[in-house]
DNA sequence: GTACAGGCAGTAT
DNA sequence: ATACTGCCTGTA
């Protein structure tokens, strides 16, 4: 912890920012699922937090709440845009999170046309039905199941998990990762490689895709665009596009804009959405 | 009842 | 390329 920006690090911000779904909080503690683990964590009365995760992992912590970025060098250039900047200020200890790719893939398929409380619903019903059952600080918990594990429910087997139209998409995903699509290959592709691929799986689009890419493929220059960044888009950076004030763009409009923001913010351009984002929802008063 | 919620694929122009 | 439509499900 070399820097105040690291001291100001809040998991909890970053937890409630939206991008992570299967957390949840009882008492002074915060209890993750991150594929076949069970994450915790606790503030001590100094302030820090200590971090446990149940199989253990060494520093998990680190790997989630990505200790291994260079934050003073990604603020420092996602700062130019002075709207980011002042939302670096107003929301200090917010973070990017780095999610178990599998997991994040399923659950940003269940994530189209939707909200955040189904969205947790359709997960939470998928770990108890495919999961494998944990007891963890006397309580209970259920892993993230592995595409293999999904892939063996059938269509029906899933919609009865809530999913609705998105059964056969979360098939298509598990039957890609138990078959061609290789994940760790993904992590080493570049991004515009690693989106092609993922846009080749039944149900993931663009905005799916850079979720997964930013959130779990390590690909920092995603920026997802989904109505609430689209709305932002609309209201702030009128100079950075010419379409008219909407929540919908098309695929096309999409690249174009996407390559665009990558271009303004630069290879950081997740970090900047993130804030971006989380301003939009908190100008929303949106609580969950 | 009906509008809507963190998209996507399919079809028709 | 763009426009339009239907889609599961739960909530307001």
């Amino acid at each position: 912890m070399r820097s105040s920006l690291l001291q100001n690090f809040n998991p909890e911000i970053s937890i409630n920012s939206g991008q992570v779904f299967l957390w949840e909080k009882h008492g002074d503690c915060w209890y993750g699922i991150h594929g076949s683990q069970v994450v915790k964590f606790a503030r001590k009365p100094d302030g820090s937090f200590e971090f446990q995760s149940f199989p253990e992992g060494s520093d998990i912590e680190k790997k989630i709440f990505r200790f291994d970025d260079d934050v003073e060098a990604i603020f420092s250039e996602i700062s130019r845009d002075p709207f980011v900047a002042g939302l670096l200020k107003a929301y200090p200890g917010l973070r990017l999170m780095r999610q178990d790719p599998e997991q994040c893939m399923f659950s940003f398929v269940c994530a189209s046309n939707t909200n955040i409380p189904m969205i947790r619903r359709m997960l939470y019903s998928l770990t108890r039905k495919f999961g494998q059952k944990l007891q963890f600080d006397g309580r209970e918990f259920f892993t993230f199941p592995t595409a293999a594990q999904i892939n063996k429910a059938t269509v029906n087997d899933l919609r009865a998990c809530g999913l609705g139209y998105r059964a056969k998409a979360v098939k298509a995903v598990a039957e890609s990762i138990t078959g061609d699509l290789d994940l760790g290959f993904l992590v080493r592709s570049n991004y515009h490689d690693a989106k092609k691929e993922l846009l080749k799986v039944y149900g993931i689009g663009n905005k799916i895709a850079d979720c997964v890419l930013l959130f779990s493929l390590e690909k920092t220059e995603a920026f997802p665009i989904d109505v609430w960044i689209a709305r932002a888009l609309a209201g702030q950076y009128r100079w950075l596009h010419n379409l008219p004030v909407s929540d919908k763009i098309t695929a096309h409009q999409y690249d174009v804009l996407s390559e665009r923001l990558r271009g303004y913010f630069g290879k950081y351009s997740g970090y900047a959405q993130q804030y971006i984002y989380y301003h939009m929802r908190q100008q929303a008063g949106k609580k969950w």
